[in-house]
DNA sequence: CAGAAAATGATATATTATAACATTTCATCA
DNA sequence: TGATGAAATGTTATAATATATCATTTTCTG
C-alpha cells in the first residue's frame, strides 16, 4: 500500500518549507506576486493537512492581530487556487494546500471524515476513466471534481 | 455515442411522470411519506434537467402563492436526497432529479456549463477506478462526489 | 518620478443553510 | 373513533459562506 496521507509523526516543517518553495517558484514562473497577505494565507492553509474554511483563515489572521475582512481572504484564496497552489473541496467549502502545484493534474481528493485530513491523488486510472466516460457520451470536459470521503488508513486501523 | 442528456425536443412530461411514479414507488418501499410539500419541491426540481438552488425553489413556491420559509425547502431537499430521489451538485449548491432512484449507484454527474443541464452517469469504469484507487491507498470509502463540468454534445456542436 | 496597474482596505450586502421552538397533520391502536 | 404520540411543517431568528463596489495603498514600468 502506497502512502498518500502523511505519517503521524512526519516532519511537518518540511512540508511547509517545501510548499513555500514550490509556491515561490510557481509565482516566479507565472510572473505573479506572492505578496505578504497571500503568503500568510498560504502558510495558514499549510499549518495542517486539513481543509480549512475561509472564515477559519479570517479568524486566524484576526488572532494574529490583523484587521482583515472577508474579501481579503477570498482574494488570496482566488489567487492561490487559480495558480493551483491550493485546492477547494467543494463538498466542504474548504481549502487545502496542493503538494504538486507544478504539474497539471485532474484533482482527486481523499477526505478523511475522522481526522479531517485531505490527500490528493494523481491517478491515471481515474483520470482515464473520467475522460473515457466523457468521450463516450460526447461530453467536452472543462473541469472535474472528484472528492472521496471516508477513512484514511490511520483512522480506519486505530 | 450513447445518449446521456435528453434530446432537445423530448417529451418532458414523460420524464416528469416517470420520475413521480418512481418517487412514489420508492417512498412506498421505504415507508416514507411523499407529502404535498415534498411532491411540490420534487416536481419543481423536475421542471427541467437543470440543477436548481434551494432559493430558486423557494421563489418558485412563493410565486405559486405559498408562504414558505427556507427550512421548509431544505427539509424537503433533505428528505428527497436521503431517499436518493434528487442529488445535490456540490460545486453548484444545487439539486437535480435522479432518474434511477431505485438502484444504488455512485453518483457521477456531467454538468453542462452552457445549457445548465445535469446528467447522471452510472459508469462502472469510473466506479471501479475510484474503488481501486481507494484500495491502493488503504482508504475506506464512505461517499464519493464526481462532478464533471463542460459542454454537452448539443452545446458543443451547435 | 509620474502614471498606470495591481493589490488591499472598507463597507455593505447577497447567498446558502440551520437552530430552536410552536403548531399542525397523520397514523395507530386502545 | 378519538386520544395520543410521532412526523411534518410553520415561524422566527441567525449562522455560515461569498461577492459587489468604491476608496486607498502599493508596486511596476516607462
Amino acid at each position: 500500500m502506497s502512502d498518500l496521507f502523511p505519517q503521524k509523526g512526519h516532519d511537518h516543517d518540511r512540508c511547509v518549507h517545501s510548499a513555500l518553495a514550490q509556491a515561490e517558484k510557481v509565482c516566479d514562473v507565472e510572473n505573479a506576486r506572492f505578496t505578504d497577505m497571500r503568503r500568510k494565507v498560504f502558510t495558514l492553509i499549510w499549518q495542517s493537512h486539513k481543509a480549512v474554511t475561509a472564515y477559519e483563515l479570517l479568524d486566524a489572521l484576526t488572532a494574529d492581530g490583523l484587521r482583515v475582512q472577508p474579501p481579503t481572504v477570498y482574494r488570496a484564496l482566488e489567487f492561490l487556487t487559480e495558480l493551483g497552489l491550493v485546492h477547494r473541496v467543494e463538498s466542504l467549502n474548504a481549502y487545502f494546500g496542493c503538494d504538486r502545484p507544478d504539474c497539471e493534474h485532474l484533482g482527486q481528493y481523499f477526505i478523511c471524515t475522522d481526522c479531517g485530513r485531505v490527500a490528493e491523488a494523481v491517478n491515471e486510472d481515474m483520470s482515464n476513466a473520467v475522460r473515457k466516460a466523457a468521450r463516450s457520451v460526447g461530453f467536452t470536459i472543462q473541469a472535474t471534481t472528484v472528492e472521496i470521503k471516508g477513512l484514511c488508513h490511520d483512522c480506519a486501523t486505530h
